[in-house]
DNA sequence: TATAAATATGAAATCGGTTGCACAAAAATA
DNA sequence: TATTTTTGTGCAACCGATTTCATATTTATA
């Protein structure tokens, strides 16, 4: 690689036009004092130089930065993926980028992460905890120093600050009311990490909703751990040998329910007529499969965090209240849990 | 949100110790020359102050950047977020930040992409180009001023410079021979844009597959566009009602391969008995399906990108040598094309 | 027409580090 | 002990833009 020449700076463009480099910046940023022939010479000048501005001298020099950091937990899981999809997307419509960092679910990685971000000025941040995060000093920092912080789907509940989380209780609690109407009562629920909230929270759901309906909750139903599809097969496998076994299963995994359907098959269950089955977050699969499961609106996610962080940033001397956005999945109804044959799907 | 604070600078440091910031910097950057002593003094009282590096005024004075920009079509497709997750992953352990820019498959907002990356002064960059790309202009600068850069996957194969594509060629050609020796031999291509190199490779793949098997090749049984599942159910519905239809189907895409099995049994076809199907780049859902596929092998990808890109940027006197690194896919054959009961899967 | 206000520009400071150069002090060598 | 070399430090310039302030010029108002 041969060294890289310097760039076209400011100074080149007034050199060239003989003319201050202040007033070739002014012209550039489009100030109110400028006259319009010069704004008009410079610009000219600065395209046929093949000028581009040197971003880090601006953003040293103003303070502003347009860059947004993110941290996720792994960029290669679907859900992730797709919100920060959608908040490229809607952040780019507004001039800013993102720098992304993955905590690998490791929460040095993660602290490590924030004090990149925090190094490059970054004008926002973007945080969905890994399963180890506990502690929040770090977070709590970040806000206190007045950077603009948003936490989203993963959160700690205690930080003050912005959230924009999914309804997981109110999720889990319509799907299971939905089999119950279906005609389930024995319901499994393969939970995940407890004190990950999004599964607290759906645990709590699943529990809500047999009490209301009446139904006795009984621990040695759930099951902890429980998302992938391997797993999913390997506890199905465990309660569904016994005589009592339950009559339908509620995953917070899509990947554990498809498990669990598969083997279910092959040990000679028929799925829905036996036993129902749900997962959780509306993978692509589930779909082809016939999967009762729940969406998460994920560009919606992404729009709103987005939308969100952009008002923080940009009202930056105004105190801003914390709020939390609650977004409500949609509980996807397939064969899988069809157990009423004339109900809808 | 309050106006951030401005947070300590080496020179307060400096002011606290009562030496100069040159010494700090040097004590921080474990500069040769620096007294041990004050060296760990130094650290000590920057942890104390809680000073964190400005790396914005770090890279402008130094030229030195610790960021690479990505441009990529889509972060919501399955192939592309595993890849970023590899890269991210394997830069990360040197050090390395990642700032991403999505193309859309738009080749206005690739360029802009181009602009913002290099705008950020990042130290390389790598591209996978959109669908719509066919000017290379933007990148050949890119690679004549100096900063590294890498294509994968989809690339410009006209443009100097480094690539690390998969074999899409052979790929295909394995994938074609094997539905050959499987007893098909009316195959039926459901193929993607053919501009876009990769399938366009895959595409040479299996006709040069056809021709040295001895079988015919026959446009009509070559349909272009059919990346989606609705695509494919569509194409499939068109080909095979029929009395001439296709005995096989080789899809660049599993997404197309899958609608196209979905419809195949609709249409009271047996798969793999009466038609075999192929699809690529074996998404998850691929292996639940029984669909053979071919892995891209995307950590693989990922890796060697990070590690081709450090070595161009690390010598970046060395002129480097253009060089194109070929990745094998691996053939995962499974149900869905085994015709031949007792062959192994 | 005299004065006030608005417009347009340049000089110089600044952002927060890094680095070349000068130089003093210490260590190594003659 | 005299001389050379090595260490360690500070000063000041610098990276490339932005921005404050002063000033000249033009335009608007009294």
């Amino acid at each position: 690689m041969k060294k890289g020449k310097k760039g076209i700076t400011i100074h080149d463009i007034a050199k060239t036009l003989n003319i201050s480099a202040s007033t070739v910046s002014r012209s550039l940023n489009d100030h109110p004092n400028t006259n319009i022939h010069t704004k008009k010479l410079v610009q000219k000048t600065a395209k046929k130089l093949n000028y581009n501005l040197n971003s880090i001298a601006s953003r040293l020099r103003s303070g502003r930065s347009n860059t947004i950091g993110l941290i996720i937990p792994r960029l290669d899981r679907e859900y992730f993926s797709n919100v920060i999809y959608s908040i490229e997307t809607n952040l780019y419509q507004r001039g800013y980028n993102i720098l992304i960092c993955q905590s690998n679910e490791n929460f040095e990685k993660e602290k490590a992460s924030f004090q990149t971000l925090l190094r490059n000025k970054v004008a926002g941040l973007v945080v969905s905890i890994s399963k180890e995060t506990i502690d929040s000093k770090f977070m709590e920092n970040v806000i206190a120093e007045g950077i603009p912080l948003i936490q989203f789907d993963r959160v700690l509940k205690g930080v003050k600050g912005n959230k924009v989380i999914n309804d997981n209780f109110g999720a889990a609690y319509q799907a299971v009311s939905y089999m119950i109407a279906q005609g389930y009562t024995k319901i499994a629920h393969y939970a995940g990490p407890l004190h990950i909230n999004i599964f607290e929270d759906r645990f709590l759901g699943y529990k809500r909703a047999l009490k209301d309906h009446g139904i006795a909750f009984r621990k040695e139903l759930v099951i902890q751990q429980g998302l992938s599809k391997d797993e999913g097969e390997l506890i199905t496998s465990r309660l569904f040998c016994k005589p009592d076994h339950p009559e339908a299963i509620f995953a917070s995994s899509d990947y554990a329910a498809l498990g669990a359907m598969i083997r279910l098959r092959e040990m000679g269950f028929s799925v829905p007529a036996d036993i129902g089955v749900c997962g959780y977050a509306n993978e692509p699969f589930t779909e082809l499969f016939g999967l009762t499961s729940i969406d998460q609106y994920s560009s919606e996610m992404g729009k709103t965090i987005a939308k969100t962080l952009l008002e923080s940033i940009e009202e930056k001397d105004v105190p801003d209240i914390p709020k939390t956005i609650t977004i409500e999945p949609k509980l996807i109804p397939r064969k899988s849990t069809q157990r009423q044959v004339n109900s809808a799907v």
